[in-house]
DNA sequence: TCCCCTTATCACCGTGTGGTGACATGCATA
DNA sequence: TATGCATGTCACCACACGGTGATAAGGGGA
């Protein structure tokens, strides 16, 4: 999997690489890489001491010495995914200003569709918010609801939405619609009747947050 | 826990009570109970052999034995589960039959809203459609997803929905939309910045149930 | 009565996990 | 040069897991 060991050193003779590079913020930078890296492509199940260690290729050992524990490393991958979230939301600029709440919340709602089918990482951490309630999860889920706010409020601007409408929780049930119609889609191949490898059905899925935001926030 | 023994027997002098009821209908039942209480209450993970034997008070070895270790139970629990869908569906019957499909979908999204708040094995299901792909899970959402179909189905009767809206993929966002955040409420506190403690908040999620529903289906 | 089959229990194995203590080694400083 | 500390490595513990083979105990039919 991951091949290439970091120095192309020959290790013929065995027992005798140790000490491999000597570099704390190195080997710490080594095990953050590896516990994202598993939490993408594996999730939270095999999230562990021993996983981590191994994919890293480090004694797990420097885990408890340097994060103190899986707890302490999960509050640092927590820091490292918040910068991360910033990256993914901020960066992707609403650029031309729109002309309504609702047309706004419509891109909005269609970037995320994108966002959350091509990010792993990002339905992972979806996903750790439906499942897990430690602490040092919670702050990871906290670290992207702050982003995601961040990102909204940056967007709207001093854009408004019509009187009468409850945007936040609106909002919160389109978000939580399409986080969660792209998560079955990860594991079951037809969610709620329709085929999730069908890209057809994407587009239907599209269609269908526009008609929902068009329909509360354009209301006659 | 579970308190009651089956049978009020005295165990008092202890190593002595053996072979419990030597009934396999009635131990297959206790295992079928523990696998589903422990699904119920803990999730689908620490669900395994030795938890529910322990939590059936039954040698593991007849899991094995009557259902051919996990998997085998599984199976068996899917078809337990779909029957407690159609119970829970079915039985609870729109009644009164409205007076279009927007009234309908109104009215079954609330009832939704409604089932999966109170109902802890309904959210497990959920969570479990979501988490694992294995193929005995994927029977018991496929159990689910064909309960669910067949209570809107039968709801439905003959009502159709307005010409050139997509309801299926509508429907699929809004069903998702509170299951996501029925489940982000189990877990977090707050969801997307909405208290999910604070039955307030709940109110305003069946707001805008309505609202989106409404926005959709009762276009000009 | 005896026998056999079903039901239930126990003891055990290999493996993986989280976690800890003791040891080796390199680097910088005194 | 010699000492001390930070870095890396190894061996080990107790425990829980999934899974299996052998063995006891009741019950019904011949």
């Amino acid at each position: 999997m991951e091949g290439n060991e970091s120095s192309p050193e020959a290790p013929n003779d065995a027992a005798l690489v140790k000490d491999r590079s000597r570099d704390r913020a190195a080997t710490e930078r080594r095990i953050l890489d590896a516990a994202q890296s598993i939490l993408t492509e594996q999730g939270s199940a095999g999230f562990g001491v021993n996983a981590v260690a191994r994919a890293a290729g480090v004694d797990k050992q420097l885990i408890y010495r340097y994060f103190g524990g899986l707890d302490g490393l999960l509050v640092a991958l927590g820091e490292r995914l918040a910068e991360w979230w910033q990256n993914k939301l901020l960066a992707d600029a609403p650029a031309t200003p729109q002309q309504s709440y609702g047309d706004l919340m419509e891109i909005l709602a269609l970037r995320l569709v994108q966002i959350m089918r091509s990010e792993p990482l990002a339905q992972q951490c979806a996903l750790w918010e439906l499942t897990d309630a430690s602490s040092p999860v919670a702050a990871i889920t906290a670290a992207r609801a702050r982003a995601l706010g961040a990102w909204m409020a940056r967007a709207r601007g001093d854009l408004r939405p019509p009187k009468g409408v409850d945007a936040p929780a609106i909002n919160a049930l389109i978000v939580s619609g399409i986080s969660y119609f792209v998560l079955a889609g990860r594991t079951s191949s037809s969610v709620i009747g329709l085929e999730t490898r069908d890209e057809a059905t994407w587009a239907r899925i599209e269609s269908a947050v526009r008609a929902l935001v068009k329909g509360v926030y354009h209301a006659p």
